[in-house]
DNA sequence: TTTTGGTTTAACCATTTGGTTAACAAAGGT
DNA sequence: ACCTTTGTTAACCAAATGGTTAAACCAAAA
């Protein structure tokens, strides 16, 4: 692993943990066990090499949930899929979601440009297919945008939501994990059931 | 309006806006029009005002979630009540969701003594209604921490995650507020339809 | 072998930041 | 009037922080 690469995974796990305004370049430096200087050598400055994780962390979700959206199934497939796929990825990425989340809320502007220029998870045409779907009467007549809502509350939202879940639900690790691993299958069948006619 | 309430608004805003580590004490004594030093006199230092602002703004959240979860009406019911009041009173406080998902993510170990000391939300009797409700027939078989979670998840996850929600569905605030207007009455009927027998 | 180019580091710097101090003013009690 | 308490401020301070620099290091080219 050279420079670059352990400086950008030691940025990950920091500004992950942190956030941005919380990371120190300190810190991000001795978990990568190398100088200080050399973060900025390599990435110019903080904002950069933030910019640089979360377009990372970004792309790694986006093109996996297009390839869903966008492939030929069914709708309640797709929703299957999602849900399944999803929850396995971030089960082994649990800062990914609270990070993504945190960060796009507390850089409106940055978003704004992000999400013009950059490969974002684009449903639309998920949303054509769930409105054809609705006029074959496969699908009860939803608002297709409310409907996408659902599934990514219902999927996002424990990771998310992490501490507070774990914290009213009197939960711990193990079982938090536990329920997630459940909830591959169970929040499908959910969905689907409520939208099936 | 004294000078403690107008500190404690500024920081409000400023914390809910910036979270901890990206607050600053000197914005927040702008924001106040006061002088910095009077921050300190008031609340000692940044970590008590902050523990102030946080646990006001969880206290305005938690009466109201266990007045609803314990009263004397039906699952359903309940869950219609519970969507409707607390969409309804997010959308007046909407920084209130993500700055407490975030703060309760970026400090594990205040989150710990919080929920052992404070009034939190407590669904256990709500937990053990649904248990009940299963047995009689009323809902279809499911772990009621899961519905739990759904719930809270469909409420939620949009003011949690307000920045990706519209980013991903391509709307602007004013869509995005119609669409949490129409979720009042949505979800509960969405949430019912899919558990009930 | 020497040179050269990128790589890495210790030391340093300017600014920011949370927090303190000491003086001052206003109010209240005696 | 006088003292005490409370509220308020400008100036200050030490530590932390993002960023810079100049020198050292080192492998490969000449």
């Amino acid at each position: 692993m050279n420079t670059e690469e352990k400086i950008f995974n030691a940025a990950r796990t920091v500004f992950q943990k942190k956030g941005f305004a919380g990371a120190r370049m300190q810190e991000i430096a001795d978990e990568a066990g190398i100088n200080k200087a050399m973060l900025h050598y390599c990435f110019k400055n903080k904002q950069l090499l933030f910019e640089a994780v979360f377009m990372n962390a970004f792309s790694q979700l986006a093109p996996q949930i297009n390839a869903i959206f966008n492939s030929n199934e069914t709708v309640f497939e797709k929703i299957t899929q999602f849900t399944h796929s999803y929850i396995s990825f971030v089960i082994l990425n649990p800062f990914l979601p609270p990070f993504v989340i945190q960060e796009m809320n507390n850089n409106p502007e940055f978003v704004k440009s992000f999400f013009k220029n950059k490969n974002t998870p684009n449903p639309s045409q998920l949303i054509d297919q769930i409105k054809k779907e609705i006029d074959q009467g496969i699908i009860k007549p939803i608002d297709p945008q409310q409907l996408l809502l659902d599934i990514f509350a219902m999927t996002v939202f424990p990771f998310a939501a992490h501490m507070l879940v774990k914290g009213i639900l009197h939960i711990n690790d193990i079982e938090f994990n536990k329920m997630m691993e459940e909830r591959k299958t169970i929040i499908a069948e959910q969905i689907i059931n409520s939208i099936k006619k």
